[in-house]
DNA sequence: CTGACTGCAAACGTTTTGCACGGTA
DNA sequence: TACCGTGCAAAACGTTTGCAGTCAG
């Protein structure tokens, strides 16, 4: 019984295979697409449904154990859910990536000019990564 | 001829009711999702196809004559292309509002961090607004 | 007058649903 | 053993396409 049996269950959520292999898949990879994790479960599980697929990323992205990262002109990417954190997108090769970031002081001023009690907040950075400049 | 009639062939755009009524409909009513495009326009034009909706909206996105944007947990809304700006989301009214907020200081910290060369940011802040909250 | 635009209907891709079977706890 | 989860097929949904008729320039 590994750790992610453990957070499964205590999302009441059973940990089957085909769950504990959608997990790794995300671990593993980091940002992936509907599509691309299909592809990445059919490698273990050959009969794997796109409606199983569907139904988990629903489950646990209400249990808030994932987290859905929308993209501007791209589609959405999965990723398990971690400290928050802001995206760099690279417009040529695609790839996203993980950053940390201090907003309190844009929150600061966003919230004192427009009078909002802010409780998120949803960055996508975009441009060119290290290897595409 | 006003304006938006020249911005449209500008754009290689015609000028045609549905479309500057479509553009009406943005400067009027600021943020609206396809589905509520649509129900502004049907009072115009009462036989007014999706499909056309559909066509024009990508048109003038091409054109960047207008602008997508993604909102979390909700369906994307559609502004007329202006000052680059952010958006307040608010999470009980589901009120979108924009506001410009000076990024350099995050994009400079971002771009030094990661090594990205950073052109476009997409910044989404949710919480409650001023009368919900 | 001509190419672009509209509206309709059909097609398409993605996501959801219902159901019978199988597996977790 | 009881219930939850899986896989399949079908349905639902949002968006795109092809086409014939119409209109803007």
């Amino acid at each position: 019984m590994n750790d992610y049996t453990t957070i499964l269950r205590e999302h009441n959520l059973k940990a089957t295979p085909q769950r504990l292999e959608m997990t790794n898949a995300l671990f593993m990879n980091g940002h992936v697409t509907i599509e691309r994790l299909y592809e990445l479960m059919l490698k273990k599980f050959s009969s794997i449904s796109l409606a199983t697929i569907y139904k988990n990323i629903n489950l646990m992205l209400e249990a808030s154990f994932i987290e859905e990262v929308k993209l501007p002109n791209a589609k959405s990417v999965y990723e398990l859910t971690k400290e928050t954190h802001s995206h760099l997108l690279c417009s040529k090769c695609d790839k996203v990536q993980d950053i940390v970031l201090n907003l309190t002081d844009v929150t600061r001023r966003a919230s004192n000019a427009a009078n909002f009690n802010i409780s998120k907040t949803d960055l996508v950075l975009s441009g060119l990564c290290e290897n595409c400049s």
